[in-house]
RNA sequence: GGGCGGAUAGCUCAGUUGGUUAGAGCGCCUGCCUUACAAGCAGGAUGUCGGGGGUUCGAGUCCCUCUCUGCCCACCA
C-alpha cells in the first residue's frame, strides 16, 4: 500500500499524470458564488493568447506569476478566478491561412468571402488549441468551464451591442481620413501597429515653373512619386523669399496641371527649401493643410500602393518603382535640382515590416476622448493601481496625447462590422440585428459593410463580455457574475499591451460598466467601473545575455523544451524567482538547473520521511496527520528544542511569502521558501531529527522503549513537511501534488482533499512562534559552523569524533552543554568540555559570543593562520576605525536614534576584543621559515 | 524631439521609509560516496556599490552632473 518514491525526482513521471487530473476533476471551475462568496472573489483574465499563438517565455511567466497568486488567494480561501480564452486576432490568422493558401496554389480572393471565413474557422478548430493545450500541460489552474473564444456567439453578440450602442452615443462614426495603409495586407492598422525606423533616404528637390513663366518654386520631398498627386506648394505667410508668389498658379511637372501656392504656418522656412508640396491624400499633414485651404484629395495609389492614375505612363506602377521612373524623368526635364542624403523616420507595419502608405481612406473610427477622460480619471483616483508605479505616468502620458482610433480593418476575419449600406439613398443602417430594409429609404437591397472590428475592439470589451454582459441594464443587473465577478481583481500583463488592450479594456470597460447599476439597484461608481482593481506589469524574459529573443536572433527559447529538460516547477521556480518588478528576467539554464535541484531535494526529503514514517511505524510509533490550521500551536513540554525553532521559522516564513505575494514580490516569496526549506528545514531540521529518531532495532531485533521526545519529533517532522508542501505548492505544483498524496499514503491516512491546491495555505499563527528557541538554535548554529571550519583547518578527518572546549558566558555555556548531543551530531565533537578562560593556541578560534578550542594533535597549517588573522586583522581595524569616527562625531551620538548608537557601541566592543585576541593569537603563532 | 529605466562579486540579480563593518543563486577553490539527496554534504575566497560633486551625524539608498546602456512615445516635408 505504500509505494516507495523513486530514488531521483523525475518530473517526466510526475507531471502529466497530475495536469491531466486536475482538468478532469475540474478542480478549478468555479461556480457563480453566494454573496457572501463573491465578497472573497479574487478574478484575473488571462490575456488572450493568439489562437495562432505557440507558448513562449513570456506568456509563461505572465501564467507562472498569474497561477501563483491564484493557487495561492484559493488556498487562501478566497473564491479564485482565472478565465482562460484565445483571440481570433484578425490580422495574424488571416495571415495565416493565406499563406496556407498560397502553399495550395490558392487565394483568399480566389475562394471568395464566405468559403475563406469558413476555412479560418476550420483552421482554427484543427490548430488553435494548440496554446491552451500547452496550458493545460503547464497545469496553469484556471476555470476551463469559461473558457472563450473572442468569437464565441456570446462574446459577438455583445461585439455588435457595444458597436452599436457606441454609434448611438455618436462616439464611432465613418470617414475618408488618412489612416495607415498596409499595402500588403490591404487594410488599414491603428496607430499602434506601426513602428518607427531610422532610415537612410534622400531629399529630392524639385523645380515647379510657375504658369506665367515668371520663374519658380523649389519644393523639398522625400517622396517624389506623390507629386502625381500635388495640388498645391505651400510656403510659410512670413517667408519673404515667397511672400509675392502666394496665390499664384504653378506648373505640375509630368503633368498637365496647375497648382496654387497658399500660405500655411505648416511649412517651416528652415527646413529643406521652405516650399513644401502638398499632397493631401498621401500624406496626414499635407490633409490637414488641405482642409484649411479647401484643396482637393485626389487619390493616386490604390490599395497595393500601385500608381492610380487613369491615362498617366506611371499609372499601374509600384510605389517604388514610380519613385525611380519619376526622378529619372524629371531628371531629363531638368526639374529635378538636387538629391540630399536625409535620414528619416520611416513607419512600417508592424505585422508585416513592409512601409506604410498613409493613404485617405473611408473608415470606422472610435472618438475616443470622453472615453480617454474617464480612464484618466479612473486612474488618477487611484481606482486602478500600477505595479510597478512608474507605468501609470506612462499610461497617463499615452492617454492625454490620444487620437481617434481607426477601429475599421478591411480583412474578413474578426467581427463585421454591424451596417448596412443602402444604394438607392446613401444612408447606413447600424443595427445589432441583420435588418430587412433600409432604414432611410425602406429597400431590402442593402449590404453589410464588409469591413470587421480591430482585433482589440473585441478584446477591449473582455472584463465584462467574458461575465455575460448584454447591454440590458435589467438583464445586467441580475447577472450573478457581472455582479460577484466584476471588477476584476488583477490584471497580469506584460508593458507591451498597456496601449493595445489595458487601455482600451479600462476606456471601455468604465464606459459600458457605469451604465450598469450595482446589484443593489444603485448607480455604479466611476470605482466600481474600472474592469480591473490592480495591474501589475511583468518583465520582458531576454535570454540568458539579456538578449531580447527573437526569431531572426535565432535566440528564442521554448519554454516546453525547457520544461521537457527540468521539469515544469523547475522552470515556474526559476522564473518566480527571478520576477522582481521593474527588471527584466535574463532566463538562464544554469538556474533552471538549480531549481531541479531544488526541487529534487525537496523529493528526498519526501523519501527520508518516508522512511522515517515507515520505521516508526515498525517501531511502533504511531504517526498522524491533524488539522493543519493548529499543527503545533500548544506543543508537549519535552518537545526538543530544534522542533520549537522550525515551527517558529516556518511561522515567520509564512509572514514573508505572505507579504511578499501581497506585494508582487514573486522573487521574494520564492527565495523565502527556498531558503527556508532547504537552508533551514533540509539542512538542520532533518539532520537533528535523525538524533532524536533512534527507531533502529538493536543486535537482538528488539526496539528501544518509545520515547516521549520521538514520538513529538516524528509527528513534528510529518507536520511541518507537510506544511512545507502546502507553503511550495503555488511555486511548485506539481511536485508538491505528488508528493503531498504520497505522505498522506504513507502515514496511513485518507487525504483530506482531492488535491493539495485545496488545501489551506500555511499562515503564520498555525505555528507557535518561540523567540527564546530559535535564539537558542541561532547560538548553536554558530557554535557549530565556527567548529566545523575550525576542524576543517585542523585537518580534523571528517569522520573523527573531537572532544572541544568552550569559553563563554553562562547562558552560552550552559546551551552547549545541555545540548551537547546536537554538537557531537553536527559538529563531531566527542566532549564538550566548558572553561573559565578563554582557550588560547593555534587550535582556537574566537567570536564575539565564545571563544572555542578543537582538541587535537595536529597543528593548524601556520601560514595559512597566521594570513587569516592578518587579514581579520585587517578588518578589524578598519571597522574599529569606522566606529570610533562615528562615536567621536558629536552630531551623531546627540542625532542618531538610541537603537543604532547602541548597536554600535556593541560592536565597536565586540571587535576590540576581537582584534586583541586575533593581535594575541598572531603573536603565539610559532615562526615560521619564510621561503623568499 | 519628448518620456521612462538600468549600471552592486567572474556571471545573473536582490538590497524596504537613508542607520551599524553590503547579500543570494550560479561559477570558482578545498575536503567528504556521512544510508533522503554527488541534482548531495561541509568549509572557503571574491566588491574603490559606473565617475565626479552635493545634502546629512550617517549615502549603495536622496539631489545635481557626467559616462555608458536599454526601452517607450512622436505627423516635420
Amino acid at each position: 500500500m505504500n509505494q516507495e518514491l523513486p530514488k531521483a525526482y523525475d518530473p517526466a513521471l510526475i507531471e502529466e499524470k497530475w495536469a491531466k487530473y486536475w482538468v478532469e476533476e475540474r478542480l478549478f471551475d468555479v461556480a457563480t458564488p453566494v454573496a457572501e462568496d463573491a465578497a472573497k472573489a479574487f478574478v484575473q483574465l488571462l490575456p488572450p493568447p493568439n489562437v495562432t499563438g505557440r507558448l513562449h517565455m513570456g506568456h509563461m511567466l505572465n501564467q507562472t506569476e498569474m497561477d501563483i497568486l491564484t493557487r495561492w488567494h484559493r488556498m487562501k480561501g478566497d473564491t479564485a478566478v482565472w478565465v482562460p480564452g484565445t483571440d481570433h486576432a484578425g490580422i495574424a490568422t488571416q495571415m495565416m491561412v493565406e499563406r496556407q493558401l498560397a502553399a495550395e496554389g490558392s487565394s483568399r480572393e480566389a475562394l471568395g468571402r464566405e468559403a475563406f471565413t469558413e476555412k479560418v474557422w476550420q483552421w482554427k478548430e484543427q490548430y488553435g488549441g494548440a496554446i491552451t493545450d500547452q496550458m493545460r500541460r503547464l497545469g496553469a489552474s484556471v476555470d476551463w468551464s469559461r473558457e472563450y473564444f473572442t468569437m464565441d456567439e456570446m462574446l459577438s453578440v455583445a461585439v455588435r451591442e457595444a458597436f452599436v450602442r457606441l454609434y448611438e452615443q455618436e462616439l464611432i462614426y465613418r470617414g475618408a481620413y488618412i489612416v495607415n495603409w498596409d499595402p500588403v495586407l490591404k487594410t488599414a492598422v491603428s496607430d499602434l501597429e506601426v513602428t518607427h525606423e531610422e532610415r537612410a533616404g534622400k531629399l529630392y528637390h524639385i523645380r515647379y515653373p510657375l504658369a506665367d513663366g515668371s520663374g519658380s518654386i523649389v519644393i523639398a520631398t522625400t517622396r517624389p512619386e506623390t507629386m502625381l498627386g500635388d495640388v498645391a506648394v505651400a510656403v510659410n505667410p512670413s517667408d519673404e523669399r515667397y511672400k509675392s508668389l502666394v496665390g499664384k498658379m504653378l506648373l505640375l511637372p509630368l503633368t498637365d496641371r496647375q497648382i496654387p501656392v497658399v500660405a500655411d504656418d505648416w511649412a517651416q522656412p528652415e527646413f529643406g527649401t521652405g516650399a513644401v508640396k502638398v499632397t493631401p491624400a498621401h500624406d496626414p499633414n499635407d490633409f490637414a493643410i488641405g482642409q484649411r485651404h479647401n484643396l482637393p484629395s485626389p487619390n493616386i495609389l490604390d490599395e497595393r500602393a500601385h500608381i492610380k492614375l487613369a491615362g498617366s505612363p506611371y499609372d499601374g506602377m509600384e510605389r517604388f518603382a514610380a519613385r525611380e521612373r519619376i526622378v529619372e524623368d524629371l531628371r531629363s526635364d531638368g526639374a529635378l535640382i538636387d538629391i540630399k542624403d536625409h535620414t528619416h523616420t520611416i513607419a512600417l507595419s508592424q505585422r508585416t515590416g513592409v512601409v506604410i502608405e498613409p493613404r485617405l481612406s473611408m473608415q470606422w473610427f472610435l472618438k475616443i476622448q470622453p472615453l480617454a477622460d474617464k480612464a484618466i480619471e479612473a486612474v488618477d483616483k487611484g481606482h486602478i493601481t500600477f505595479t510597478p508605479d512608474n507605468y501609470r505616468k506612462t499610461y497617463d502620458e499615452w492617454m492625454k496625447n490620444i487620437h481617434d482610433w481607426c477601429i475599421s480593418r478591411q480583412l474578413w476575419w474578426g467581427h463585421r462590422i454591424p451596417a448596412w449600406h443602402c444604394g438607392a439613398c446613401g444612408k447606413l443602417t447600424v443595427s445589432r440585428d441583420t435588418p430587412a430594409a433600409c432604414s432611410g429609404c425602406g429597400i431590402t437591397d442593402i449590404k453589410q459593410e464588409t469591413d470587421v472590428l480591430d482585433t482589440w475592439f473585441s478584446s477591449g470589451l473582455l472584463p465584462f463580455t467574458v461575465l455575460g454582459w448584454t447591454g440590458d441594464p435589467a438583464a445586467d443587473v441580475a447577472n450573478a457574475d457581472l455582479a460577484a465577478f466584476y471588477p476584476t481583481q488583477l490584471l497580469v500583463t506584460g508593458f507591451d499591451i498597456l496601449f493595445f488592450w489595458v487601455a482600451r479594456m479600462i476606456m471601455l470597460g468604465t464606459h459600458f460598466m457605469l451604465d450598469v447599476p450595482m446589484p443593489d439597484g444603485t448607480a455604479r461608481t466611476l470605482a466600481d467601473a474600472v474592469p480591473f482593481r490592480n495591474v501589475y506589469i511583468h518583465a520582458l524574459v531576454r535570454d540568458a545575455n539579456r538578449e531580447k529573443m527573437s526569431k531572426t536572433r535565432g535566440n528564442v527559447i521554448d519554454p516546453i523544451g525547457v520544461v521537457e529538460k527540468y521539469g515544469t516547477d523547475a522552470v515556474r521556480f526559476t522564473l518566480a524567482s527571478q520576477a522582481s518588478p521593474g527588471t527584466d528576467i535574463a532566463f538562464s539554464e544554469a538556474r533552471t538547473e538549480g531549481n531541479r535541484a531544488f526541487a529534487n531535494k525537496i523529493w528526498n526529503a519526501a523519501r527520508f520521511l518516508q522512511m522515517q514514517i515507515e520505521r516508526g511505524r515498525e517501531a511502533g510509533y504511531k504517526v498522524t496527520l491533524g488539522s493543519p490550521d493548529s499543527i503545533s500551536l500548544e506543543l508537549p513540554n519535552s518537545t526538543p528544542l530544534e522542533t520549537r525553532w522550525i515551527f517558529s521559522r516556518l511561522s515567520t516564513v509564512c509572514v514573508e511569502v505572505e507579504r511578499a505575494l501581497g506585494e508582487y514580490r514573486f522573487d521574494e516569496a520564492a527565495n523565502a521558501v527556498y531558503q527556508f526549506f532547504w537552508g533551514e528545514f533540509c539542512d538542520w531540521y532533518l539532520e537533528l531529527v535523525k538524533l532524536r529518531m533512534d527507531f533502529f532495532p538493536d543486535d537482538t531485533g528488539a526496539f528501544k522503549p518509545h520515547s516521549d521526545v520521538a514520538a513529538i519529533t516524528l509527528g513534528a517532522l510529518v507536520s511541518v513537511f507537510e506544511a512545507a508542501l502546502r507553503l511550495l505548492s503555488p511555486f511548485m505544483p506539481f511536485l508538491t501534488e505528488e508528493l503531498w498524496h504520497a505522505l498522506y499514503a504513507s502515514v496511513g491516512t485518507e487525504v483530506p482533499a482531492k488535491s493539495i491546491a485545496l488545501m489551506r495555505f500555511p499562515q503564520a499563527q498555525d505555528f507557535a512562534a518561540d523567540a527564546t528557541s530559535v535564539e537558542a538554535m541561532t547560538i548553536l548554529q554558530e557554535l557549530i559552523v565556527t567548529i566545523r571550519g575550525l576542524r576543517k583547518d585542523l585537518a580534523v578527518p571528517e569522520k573523527e569524533a573531537a572532544p572541544v572546549q568552550v569559553f563563554a558566558s553562562n547562558r552560552i555555556a550552559a546551551l552547549a552543554d545541555a545540548n551537547a548531543e546536537i554538537l557531537a551530531r553536527l559538529a563531531r565533537v566527542s566532549a564538550v568540555e566548558l572553561v573559565s578562560e578563554a582557550p588560547a593556541g593555534t587550535n582556537t578560534r574566537a567570536t564575539p559570543n565564545f571563544d572555542i578550542a578543537v582538541l587535537y594533535e595536529r597543528q593548524i597549517d601556520v601560514p595559512a593562520e597566521r594570513d587569516r588573522l592578518e587579514k581579520d586583522l585587517i578588518k578589524f581595524n578598519k571597522g574599529i576605525l569606522a566606529a570610533e569616527k562615528q562615536l567621536g562625531n558629536e552630531g551623531f551620538v546627540a542625532r542618531a536614534p538610541a537603537h543604532i548608537i547602541e548597536g554600535l557601541k556593541k560592536q565597536y566592543a565586540e571587535t576590540l576584543a576581537l582584534r586583541d585576541k586575533a593581535e594575541a593569537a598572531l603573536a603565539a603563532l610559532p615562526p615560521t621559515a619564510l621561503a623568499g
